[in-house]
DNA sequence: TAGTTACGGCAGCCCCT
DNA sequence: GGGGCTGCCGTAA
């Protein structure tokens, strides 16, 4: 740097939106974007180089093979070593290009390479331990609209981001042939629709521009993306629909999708085996879609649709859902006739994402978790690159590179540990549960991958695992990163922060999965066993404690435990139970861990529910309990909270029954709980059922998770349903809408299954008594010596001969 | 652009008598 | 027509 340089060289803080790395002429160069406090700032930083590594002992061999293909390398032999003590070397490319051509070369004589995988950008970051915060000095250049940084350097820094959103959406034919795009947030609320001026004089609130042609249109929504310059653009099924979309027809017309903030066009790459699905890069801009979103968040709704999900969470939104058709036709109506409607129908869908965001907060929490695991904000998924991120370079600063993938995709180790359980109806029933168990038990027994390799070779300085598996008891890293993240999250919840606290419970849980996957380079089956059997052994142990103390144990799966209290009675004295037992396991754990192996006990068990009442069922057809199914009843009817029905793996919760299935358990099992007699209850629904007057609560609603064509073993009634629709749809000459995966609304008529939108055949009620009701009300009549049959027979009989003439 | 295993219930399918 | 097994879905944790 001249000295010049030297003197306009400023200092400044973001957060980082997008990274990319390329080749230039000579070298590479790598493109970071941030959002900060002012204008955006791009970061370019030239000339790192992209590296992988090899054996020592294979180095000869590779440097002759390069040499052969022509390809220049520096190797460089290092003090890092394999998890089989083996020292490598470090293999450095100048380019991507030849980074990726040395490693074919190598490949061909089998050469094991490793690392080899991880992309320039993100090891350039990974190694700098920055997650989303970013502190830079370089030479600022003005450019339109942002601040080219040439020469930058960086390092990870804390940073508060307030980021720009805004969100699109498109309407459009099955064809793809755009009607309008509308636009809101950053201040604007705006629709670019085709059609002729005379509709576009904004009398409203909406502002809507009029379009000649699809090519006007696109051009125009590029500009106002570049002059609005959000830092986000959100959508529902934004990036495989609108922007696939817009792409493609940009295609067609021949204009450039240049939405980048340099103005550049957007990068499209397909997924592999999956059509019309990928991943779009916009240089200093994140594409978020509001499901993908939601579900990395864990939230879950019955249909992840826009009117669904605004319904449930805002209460706002159309309360009846209409069918694909029926909307597309709406939609074209509305283009041919009314253009000011389809502008206000198209806005609106625009804001309900933003209020969606808004209202969860989810934007928060993604920014959160990409610091937290230095992953891009609009990655979904990601558990594996997560954990590679917080891991690799710890790993590397203790003289270890990481190993690669198993070639077998791994073993399988064993899950939870579920208690047979002992079926009844109770009073009293308390559930005792492990606080994130499978973190803690990494904490206590430091499960940790290098952990592993260093407690082999140290065995006197390990704490023993299962399945083979030693850990050394000083040198680990992932107990300390959830001890870590542990202490965040406890602060977080102090702070009422919910974003930040489920980001890292979701981490940390994400932590065991990882290690048991064959998609995971840290994979190995005694760092999973170790985990899961410790949990088995730690709820045994429980088990048999509570036990001594005088208590019946009637279940437990995986981190909970059900306490039967049989001769309790009060309340009161259930919560100070449950309080009690709750400490004596936790004192005993401390002392058995610090007496037997020497260790802090990380381990809490938390007393968190008590049943008033509770139903464990039998497995259907035996005398056997039943695992991961049950109900009970909950809180004070005095209380601010009330009481409350729970109910766990039953039909009540289950979205492939009916919802006559479902209220129908709710009612009964509310009215069993409360001692109240439900034969009349049962009799009546029944006889409503066969008279029709549940109709509206009879369909069926099943997921097709596979291809149509792909059911041949045998065909499900959901997909004899899809089939017939489909079959209908195309003698209609409609487009077909159950061929590739999908959701199935089908009722049970007198002809088989039908779907719900073709359905020619008259219901047939008795299915429904004996499917929907009898199964749900014979599990929990014995427990009162009634049965479903003895009730409701002679009147289902009379009926089914006068039901639907 | 790879988190996991354990479990229950239904209906279809095959094979038996 | 009944028993046993399997495919499929959705769920618990």
């Amino acid at each position: 740097m001249t000295s010049e340089e030297n003197d306009r060289t400023i200092q400044g803080k973001g957060f980082l939106l997008t990274r990319s790395g390329r080749d230039q002429i000579k070298g590479t160069e790598i493109q970071l974007w941030l959002a900060t406090k002012n204008e955006p700032v791009l970061l370019r930083i030239a000339n790192e180089r992209p590296v992988f590594f090899v054996n020592q002992s294979d180095i000869g061999k590779a440097a002759e093979e390069l040499k052969q293909a022509g390809i220049s390398a520096e190797i460089k032999s290092l003090s890092l070593k394999t998890f089989d003590e083996e020292p490598v070397s470090a293999i450095y490319s100048s380019t991507i290009h030849l980074h990726y051509r040395a490693q074919d070369v190598l490949r061909q004589s089998s050469t094991t390479l490793f690392e080899a995988d991880i992309r320039l950008q993100d090891r350039f970051l990974m190694e700098r331990f920055i997650q989303g915060g970013i502190e830079y000095v370089g030479v600022p250049v003005q450019k339109e609209g942002y601040i080219e940084v040439v020469h930058a350097r960086v390092k990870s820094a804390d940073i508060q981001s307030e980021l720009t959103v805004l969100s699109l959406d498109i309407e459009c034919d099955v064809s793809g042939e755009l009607f309008s795009v509308g636009l809101a947030g950053c201040g604007v609320e705006t629709v670019l629709i085709i059609g002729d001026s005379e509709i576009g004089a904004s009398d409203e609130s909406i502002e809507i521009h009029c379009m000649a042609n699809e090519k006007d249109l696109l051009k125009t929504l590029v500009e106002t993306i570049r002059t609005i310059d959000p830092d986000v653009i959100c959508g529902w099924n934004l990036v495989n629909f609108d922007l696939r979309i817009l792409l493609q027809r940009c295609e067609r017309f021949n204009v450039a999708f240049a939405i980048g903030r340099d103005g550049q066009t957007v990068r499209w790459r397909d997924l592999r085996g999956e059509n019309n699905k990928g991943f779009i890069h916009i240089n200093g801009r994140v594409a978020i879609d509001g499901i993908d979103a939601l579900k990395t968040a864990t939230y879950q709704f019955q249909s992840f649709s826009l009117e669904s999900v605004s319904q449930q969470l805002l209460g706002r939104g159309k309360k009846v859902e209409h069918s694909v058709d029926d909307r597309l036709e709406e939609i074209r109506y509305n283009f041919k006739h009314n253009k000011r409607q389809l502008a206000a129908y198209n806005l609106e869908d625009c804001r309900l994402v933003l209020d969606i965001f808004a209202h969860t907060r989810i934007l928060d929490f993604l920014v959160l978790r990409s610091k937290l695991t230095g992953l891009e904000v609009d990655r979904a998924g990601g558990s594996v690159a997560a954990f590679s991120n917080l891991y690799l370079p710890r790993l590397h600063r203790a003289g270890y590179v990481a190993p690669n993938l198993p070639d077998d995709g791994g073993l399988a180790s064993p899950g939870g540990y579920v208690m047979d359980s002992l079926p009844g109806l109770y009073e009293n029933v308390l559930v005792l549960d492990f606080k994130s168990l499978y973190p803690s038990i990494i904490r206590t027994f430091k499960i940790d991958p290098l952990g592993l390799v260093l407690g082999l070779l140290d065995p006197d300085n390990a704490i023993d695992g299962f399945r083979g598996g030693r850990f050394h008891r000083d040198e680990h890293f992932l107990p300390e990163i959830i001890t870590d993240l542990w202490q965040q999250r406890d602060i977080a919840k102090q702070q009422n922060d919910a974003p930040r606290s489920q980001a890292i419970k979701i981490l940390m849980n994400s932590f065991y999965g990882v290690l048991g996957s064959g998609g995971c380079r840290f994979y190995d089956p005694r760092l999973a066993s170790s985990i899961t059997m410790r949990g088995h052994e730690i709820m045994q142990t429980t088990k048999k404690w509570i036990e001594e103390q005088g208590y019946s144990v009637i279940y437990g799966d995986t981190d909970s435990i059900f306490v039967w209290l049989e001769n309790v009675s009060t309340q009161a004295q259930c919560r100070q139970t449950g309080k009690s037992l709750e400490s004596m396991i936790n004192a005993r754990w401390r002392e058995v861990l610090e007496k037997d192996y020497q260790l802090d006990c990380a381990l809490e068990l938390e007393f968190e529910t008590h049943f008033k009442k509770f139903l464990m069922p039998t497995i259907r057809g035996s005398e056997a309990g039943s695992k991961k199914r049950y109900a009970g009843l909950v809180g004070d009817a005095d209380s601010d909270t009330g009481e409350r029905l729970v109910f766990k793996g039953l039909e009540n919760v289950r979205t492939d029954w009916t919802e006559l299935a479902r209220s129908f358990q709710e009612t009964l099992y509310d009215l069993v709980f409360h001692e109240c007699d439900p034969t009349r209850f049962i009799r009546e629904t029944a006889d409503a059922t066969m008279n029709g007057q549940f109709d509206h609560q009879l369909v069926y609603r099943k997921q097709l998770r596979r291809r149509l064509d792909q059911y041949t073993k045998n065909v499900p009634p959901h997909v004899r349903a899809a089939r017939l629709a489909d079959e209908q749809n195309r003698r209609n000459e409609k487009p077909l809408r159950y061929q590739y995966k999908g959701w199935i609304d089908y009722m049970m008529t007198l002809n088989g299954p039908e779907p719900l939108e073709y359905r020619s055949s008259r219901i047939d009620y008795q299915h429904y008594v004996d499917k929907q009701l009898k199964p749900i009300a014979d599990a929990i009549l014995p427990f009162i010596n009634l049965d479903f049959d003895s009730i409701v027979s002679a009147q289902a009989e009379i009926f089914q001969n006068i039901a639907e003439p």
